[in-house]
DNA sequence: CGTGATCTTTGATTTATGTCAAGGTCGCGG
DNA sequence: CCGCGACCTTGACATAAATCAAAGATCACG
């Protein structure tokens, strides 16, 4: 039995499981999964509840099971700008961290499969391969915060919708066990004014690329969310990015 | 004997020690220590040089003793977004990945503390101190590269200005085991146009908004390079920052 | 101590995106 | 089925920053 087993979950690959790689739940030991099977509990949110505030004592590390959520930092003056974007599988929390450095706001309705903290610490403590899958887990999303560093220096409005789009394809596909290519559907689990946060933009600029976007045919709208991709590559090309790279949290 | 010890550097606090912090190092045995200190060689680097280029296999870790160098990235057609700016005392690599992500460039003249990365990796597996040490590390850079998400996508061009004179300010500080705080003299170790990259602007608007700063008395200039901050509060001010955050890679 | 290369400043103009404003669509509860 | 609120789109206009252009520092080197 690995940790993947014992911790049931809607997503295919690790899910919930806090370490979320196969190779890493393989090697997990009974005694271990035992504990953190004891330390797990199931929450829920509504879409547009914030779970956690900037500066508010971390009680706990979570995986998403379903539902998707952000970490929004916001100024003194009300400017808001998201650093990152939690599908199922990521995770959120910082064990030897004392409060959070983010709100964690829900997008859409939201599963978490969470662990209190201390017990989870103590258990990394004892464990080595969760220290270093976390250590995996954390160069990701830092090698995904500074890709969106540069679409946000540098890229224009059209090319930061497509990177978006693009994203939210691949996230997508991923929990249906697909490879992202050709045509693809799904929803967007983010209004135009989360968007606009993400993107450093505004909601009507957002809104006008959008527009855009589907005007020129690189995207199909039914509705506000639902989105159809007819050509992935085509998306990609109008991201302007080279890489291929996944982002994480 | 710490490891501090063992690997000299310029830098007060645990210098190119790749663990970087006392509370670590003095954990540290003799043993590994003797290791670390047959794995470790110095390079140093012209200002202007790429140390690393993006996709290249990385042979080494390795962590700045003195001088300034940049994490880069660039687009195919040229636009070029700054992700990071690597300080005495920073660490650069990743145990566990095959190939550099980004540009690694000298913006000054540079001394880099090296070690070959596969004998490292194996001393890291026998010591976990090595691997929460640098978990924390990477938590540090991946808040850093946040805050600056933030900078990007909402910060005016003033604002951006400001906030990277404070980060260079504040390093530079720590540097002499100083607090940041009331006036302050440092040298700039940018040129305007790396400046811009790094804030994704032009370097005409970075040139424009230091003169602006100048003028308003937030800044004195003594040639391009040397810079005085009568009022370091002041300047806080004017980058928008409530928060004091340290910016680390 | 001049000369060229590199870096920087400043000015004039353009442009992408923000701001302000109005109206449209959709879904939900009464 | 209506009406309300939340969300979205579109238009007109304003503006911060980019672009294009020229000239001024500064420094290394002969």
């Amino acid at each position: 039995m690995t940790i993947h087993e014992a911790l049931p979950t809607t997503v295919p690959q690790c899910g919930a499981c806090p370490i979320r790689h196969r190779a890493v739940c393989a090697r997990c030991e009974a005694d271990e999964l035992a504990a953190l099977d004891a330390l797990k509990f199931y929450r829920s949110f509504e879409a547009g509840q914030t779970l956690i505030w900037a500066g508010d004592r971390m009680e706990f590390v979570a995986s998403v099971v379903s539902g998707v959520a952000t970490l929004t930092q916001v100024m003194e003056d009300g400017r808001t700008q998201t650093v990152g974007l939690l599908f199922p599988s990521d995770f959120v929390g910082r064990p030897g961290r004392e409060r959070a450095p983010y709100n964690v706001i829900a997008t859409t309705d939201l599963l978490m499969c969470c662990f209190r903290k201390k017990p989870f610490e103590e258990l990394m403590a004892r464990t080595p391969a969760i220290g270093q899958r976390l250590l995996e887990m954390t160069l990701d999303e830092l090698d995904a915060a500074r890709e969106w560093m540069l679409l946000l220096g540098r890229k224009t409005a059209r090319e930061k919708i497509a990177s978006l789009l693009a994203i939210v394809a691949r996230r997508d596909a991923a929990l249906h066990l697909r490879a992202p290519q050709g045509k693809m559907v799904f929803d967007l689990p983010l209004t135009r004014e989360a968007m606009a946060d993400y993107l450093g933009l505004t909601l009507e600029t957002v809104s006008r690329q959008i527009s855009a976007l589907k005007r020129d045919g690189v995207i199909e709208l039914e509705g506000k969310r639902h989105v159809t991709v007819p050509d992935y590559n085509r998306l990609l090309e109008e991201a302007g990015d080279d890489t291929d790279g996944g982002f994480v949290g």
